[in-house]
DNA sequence: ATCGAATTGGAGGACTAATCTCCGCTTGTC
DNA sequence: GACAAGCGGAGATTAGTCCTCCAATTCGAT
């Protein structure tokens, strides 16, 4: 018997200090640029060199798990919350409005989300927590709220991946153009409705699509 | 005095026939696989050589051009055709609808109608040859039929965006999904309206959801 | 203070991949 | 049958990423 598993060893104090700081700079660089980003980046980003990132994870891989671990218990709450509210058609709604805003500010994010390649066991996981709650919560905004009755809880990720499209693809009209888009789709979502919600958000004017049109396809490289 | 340009000497026969071929092979690859698919690729569907394409158009661009320059003139001619329906609200969907179909069935298309980075004057010429029918459009649906009040033409081209985000992912689910979300997206354009519209296609599965996942994002390679 | 173990930096190896060129050989045309 | 036009596809070129390696440095227990 060497060493027991739950006792890894404690970090050097740098060393430790170091692992916060790739984190850190981790987080940012994911956030803005997406999980394209390079660990080259990252380390230059934290003002430290590859090696060291490397030491401390074996592969790219290892770090966005490593990242994304406590944001997936975030959500959670987030779902657990929205789950309990006493409007179940403004819980559902706020939860799409909150997970939006989250994955609009973290490009690495949506793609950590939207795509179980990255860190697939979790977002496995993930899913089979948020279940139940959205099933019930979708449940309850039919039966007490406005809620269309052909809602299906599948169609959750679509939301909200055809809104934080919009929003990646809209940034050049501001922060908030992706709320002008949901607004109009939760407007759909009602199962009869009498005027229109207000748009939140003015549509993008034809330089700033012009803009968004030569800033796509989104790119992956710094 | 040489040449002049308007008669730059006709192919060999066997020349335009390879010709065609590539245009042909061209045309189902970047409907495939989007236009990231690299000339190798074009050239070996097509039964032919790299240098060959090569010879023909100077550069992968130039091939994108030639190939959706009549693209361009079907697309005006839906849009026509559009602007004189006599329900302007049934004209405009009418009009979103096809546009989808035709991206869905086509990667290329998609990419090339959302970015101006690959020919860049054809889609600004387009935009502008689109802009005054799709106004007065939006304008006498407003006025003679229910599409909300504070629906914005520049609206327009990011409903197709995110219904083709949502064909995109959801896929695997059938090719008819994204009419689903575009139908509920039609349903919260309406100023007012009693009754959801009957939705055309089921949600996806857990299975088909979890296939997405898997194959996002969108390969770009062969 | 000392010294060995832990840690660091970042050049560069090993890949992968895409675009486009080059030129010996083939084919069409007159 | 001559010869210009055309062809194929190996490979030069460029780019970009992941990850390794090890001399030099730093930490901290003694």
């Amino acid at each position: 018997m060497t060493q027991r598993t739950s006792t890894p060893r404690p970090l050097r104090r740098d060393a430790e200090l170091n692992r916060q700081r790739i984190m850190a700079a981790a987080r940012e660089v994911f956030a803005q640029r997406g999980l394209d980003a390079t660990l080259d980046d990252i380390a230059h980003h934290a003002g430290l060199g590859v090696g060291t990132v490397y030491r401390r994870f074996p592969n790219k891989t290892a770090l966005v798990d490593a990242l994304f671990e406590e944001t997936f218990h975030q959500l959670l709450d987030l779902v657990e919350e929205a789950g309990r509210a006493a409007d179940a058609w403004a819980g559902l709604r706020g939860l799409i409005v909150q997970l939006c805003e989250m994955q609009v500010q973290d490009r690495g994010l949506r793609e950590v989300m939207l795509s179980s390649a990255e860190g697939r066991s979790k977002s496995d996981r993930m899913r089979d927590m948020f279940k139940p709650t959205i099933d019930g919560l979708v449940e309850r905004a039919k039966t007490e709220g406005p809620l269309r009755s052909d809602f299906d809880p599948h169609d959750f990720p679509m939301v909200l991946l055809m809104v934080t499209s919009a929003a990646e693809y809209g940034q050049y009209g501001g922060p908030d153009v992706w709320r002008r888009y949901l607004t109009m789709f939760f407007d759909g979502l009602c199962e009869r409705r009498d005027k229109p919600t207000p748009l939140p958000a003015p549509a993008m004017c034809d330089d700033e699509i012009e803009q968004a049109m030569q800033n796509w396809p989104p790119t992956r490289r710094s």
